[in-house]
DNA sequence: TGTAATGTTTACCAATCGGTCAAATTATCT
DNA sequence: AGATAATTTGACCGATTGGTAAACATTACA
């Protein structure tokens, strides 16, 4: 007989740690390409290399294994704005969070393809994290860039959009490999497109948040 | 009878203009939310106001629709970077794109969303497009810069790199408004925030392409 | 080894999907 | 007005959807 399913996580089995992990591996790969609307849990369970009712073993419903997916996937994610640190050089702060962003988007593309869908469905699964955890994060590191600011360290500027602006350069990589690849030509599809735009991505806010120099 | 469907692009009657404007018209609002495989007909129908046959019978099928719509909203799309001008000096052009861009983030969002979910799908229905006409496009706007590079008039960079980060940090304001709004609260929800970020993304770019002051 | 708990699958369900058809309605033109 | 063409809809189709039931297979443990 069946266990209850509230009985499933008080002891995890190995098979349970596998399987669950197999699937949420398999629910990455499609979730992160079609959103949640337009995934079927049947293309999950080919790409997992099970059956339906096997996935709805583990999960009971589409939106459970959505959601596990998501807070599993949620912290890593932001890691590195987490690390990003107020005792550091402004300079060394702000080059090593975008190595981290880009980073994150060359090797972890579906993670952030999977937030980008979900923030284009209006963030259905995960507003009441964004208002809360993120926006006490991001208030918390606008905070630190303010100091920098008072301490002219760097130039006077909105650090929220100058945190809204890293984290749209760098996730582009990701979100819009497609196109990127396009515009370059197969011929910059190796990974070196990466190194390009850290390059270039350094440049430009380091050049641009640059103190002193008068008038904009 | 109906006619048969090749007859009605000859000459295109009041009725038929009207309803597939309206047709589209839904299309956008609800592929731009959910995607193509995440949208449904009847979903569309409903938002239209009409039976869903009546849908089919300006569209004969879901495709159709959703190249339509693409089609209509693609020219637009490109109009700023085509405005893209060489003999404007640098900061000028750079300071208006950024200008156009966040104007189409704010006014467009549901455009902007439409291209941002066919992108994470794999741009299955434009990647002929991204390949040859915008990369084309973009090429021929990477000269440009180049020139402006050559004639040291910006900081020596990856032309196409630049044109993505401009890309990115402005349909962010779009793409990921729920994520913007949910950041910076409630109170900065008015449209004042897209003129903090042009302020912002303005003073970033023009400050780090900005020539002289030797290394980086 | 036996047996109870755990894991897997086949067969199935009602609802929804994209799309068709024919009948009914409305607009157009003489 | 009457005829003809254009438009709209209700009923319906087979395929696919998310999910269930129950039989079957496997594992863990005494």
């Amino acid at each position: 007989m069946a266990i209850p399913r509230a009985a499933k996580t008080l002891r995890r089995t190995r098979i349970q740690e596998e399987k669950e992990e197999q699937i949420l591996e398999a629910a990455l790969d499609v979730f992160s390409v079609s959103g949640f609307r337009g995934s079927t849990i049947d293309q999950i369970a080919e790409v997992a290399g099970m059956s339906k009712p096997n996935l709805l073993y583990y999960f009971r419903t589409k939106e459970a294994m959505h959601r596990a997916l998501i807070d599993r996937v949620l912290y890593n994610w932001l890691e590195p704005l987490r690390a990003f640190d107020a005792e550091g050089n402004p300079e060394s702060e702000i080059r090593s969070y975008i190595r981290r962003k880009l980073e994150m988007a060359r090797d972890f593309p579906r993670e952030s393809r999977l937030f980008a869908n979900e923030m284009l469905q209006g963030a259905p699964h995960v507003l009441d994290m964004l208002k809360g955890p993120l926006k006490e994060l991001v208030d918390e590191k606008a905070a630190v860039i303010r100091t920098w600011i008072k301490s002219g360290k760097i130039v006077h500027c909105d650090p929220y959009h100058l945190i809204f602006s890293i984290w749209s350069t760098t996730q582009h990589y990701a979100d819009f490999d497609v196109q990127v690849r396009a515009v370059l030509g197969e011929e910059h599809s190796g990974d070196g497109r990466f190194e390009d735009a850290a390059r270039f991505l350094e440049q430009l806010f380091i050049g641009g948040l640059r103190p002193d120099r008068s008038g904009s």
